[in-house]
DNA sequence: GCCATGGCTATGTCCGGACAAGCGAACTAC
DNA sequence: GTAGTTCGCTTGTCCGGACATAGCCATGGC
């Protein structure tokens, strides 16, 4: 009611409250619109931009920066492809107004452990080649038969066993020595081999514990297990793992973000 | 070999094989970006684009279309984010080289229910507003004990049961009816209510089932169960529902793909 | 036979402009 | 007072161009 400004204040990008510190490097190799992406996105996570808050219109934030707007867009459009932000045509971009985390990600279960500072220790009981099933065979889209690599491993957080993984991979892909496997997770030893993980298919279910899964797990068998199984493919379409995982119901669960595609 | 063609020849966009039909409306008030999309989308699943095909360069495609060139990226991006092209540059965009399905989507029992080709019935056990308990308070951003709305339902397919929905709403949101949550699922009542659903926060996870969940499912009691719960957000950032499913292991499992975040 | 180098190609980034369309508020007519 | 209309705002879409840069191949020197 102020009778100056009918429309919509934006809270912090420019107006009478104190403006965000945007700005630009034009001499770094990083893109601009990149840089504009990652001060918006700090200034979010900081709360430095509330949630609700208008950003300001494209054209005043391109000229502030001295860019044009096609780059802000760009920067903009890598936060509401997050979900940090929401546009409205008419209205201006606003934070979006929850506690939106990230979306979930081709995450290691060595990373989800180390990055809760639990402090994973993993124990390798299988590192051997041998014939692959008809399962593992349609998996990796190999013959049935065939030599293919298995890994099979036991992971624990705070002395306490977590989750028995088996891993089946092709032949010869990646060398895998037993002390660095107990070092760190696997995709991190793919990444390093060069493989660019791309994307992967997962099913997650849940049934009771086998006998033997029960006495590495230190469970009762017939308890109740989450498991896990995932093809994952490198960016070129080839199939680079096939993963069949088991957890203790008990001590973890799967937790992700889901955006509705528009 | 050829001696003309030093280069990675496009299979299908233009070169010696038949070229794509690719055409776009200009009188059509569908984006020019999104015909072209879909045109490529629907190439890709029908094969016409073979997996590892090169797209042939953005210049020559926009030239061949009378389109500009930021029209056709913004036209291949769409398909990249979806996982089913690859950009490489200085090579070219080739289609991704796997069965890749579609990215998770927040999904509903209901529809996947629906799409599977099993017909889903399903059973309203209670309809009714009651004091919010801590959980439920906290997840859906009001104060402990004041009154949400309760549905708690059972979902079976084939005649035999799946999986038992208990949802928290917040007061008059959206009015609920038997016969509708019995006819439809609870996404589609509130869409149709004109909330714009935007994200979802789930944890899934495992556990015995309890004698009433055991007696509802047609189960035994301590057999495993998996478990979900649900916070769903529209697009202002309000919380719009808090659920706690869960399913038989047997009959259920979560599908879904993942994309790596470049 | 091997390696360095240069040139070609295709995508990546960025610009400045233009018009269309949805949205909300204020205004006007009843 | 209420309902319809107008108007200004902001994002959505699209264009044509420009230069930078990564990847690959062929050439040429060793």
């Amino acid at each position: 009611m102020s009778g100056q400004a009918n429309y919509a204040r934006p809270v912090t990008a420019h107006g009478t409250d104190r403006p965000l510190p945007l700005s630009v490097d034009r001499t770094s190799p990083v893109p601009l619109y990149f840089q504009l992406a990652q001060q918006l996105e700090a200034a979010v996570e900081q709360g430095r931009l509330a949630p609700g808050a208008l950003l300001g219109n494209e054209i005043d934030l391109a000229s502030r920066l001295g860019l044009s707007r096609p780059t802000v867009r760009q920067a903009i459009q890598t936060l509401v492809d997050k979900g940090l932000m929401v546009r409205r045509r008419g209205v201006g971009t606003q934070v979006v107004h929850s506690q939106v985390r990230r979306p979930l990600e081709l995450s290691s279960l060595y990373d989800d452990l180390e990055t809760a500072g639990q402090r994973p220790a993993t124990a390798v009981l299988r590192n051997t080649t041998e014939p692959a099933t008809a399962e593992v065979a349609a998996a990796l889209g190999v013959a049935e038969g065939s030599e293919v690599h298995l890994v099979e491993r036991l992971r624990s957080a705070h002395g306490e066993p977590m989750a028995l993984l088996r891993n089946h991979l092709p032949p010869g892909l990646v060398p895998l020595r037993i002390d660095e496997l107990e070092a760190t997770g696997l995709y991190r030893l793919m990444r390093a081999a060069g493989i660019t993980l791309h994307s992967a298919r997962q099913t997650v279910g849940a049934r009771a514990a086998t006998v033997g899964e029960a006495r590495d797990l230190d469970e009762e068998p017939g308890a109740p297990l989450l498991t896990m199984e995932r093809v994952t493919y490198d960016d070129t379409g080839r199939v680079v793992e096939f993963g069949s995982h088991v957890y203790r119901a008990a001590r973890y669960a799967f937790e992700f973000q889901l955006l509705v595609r528009p």
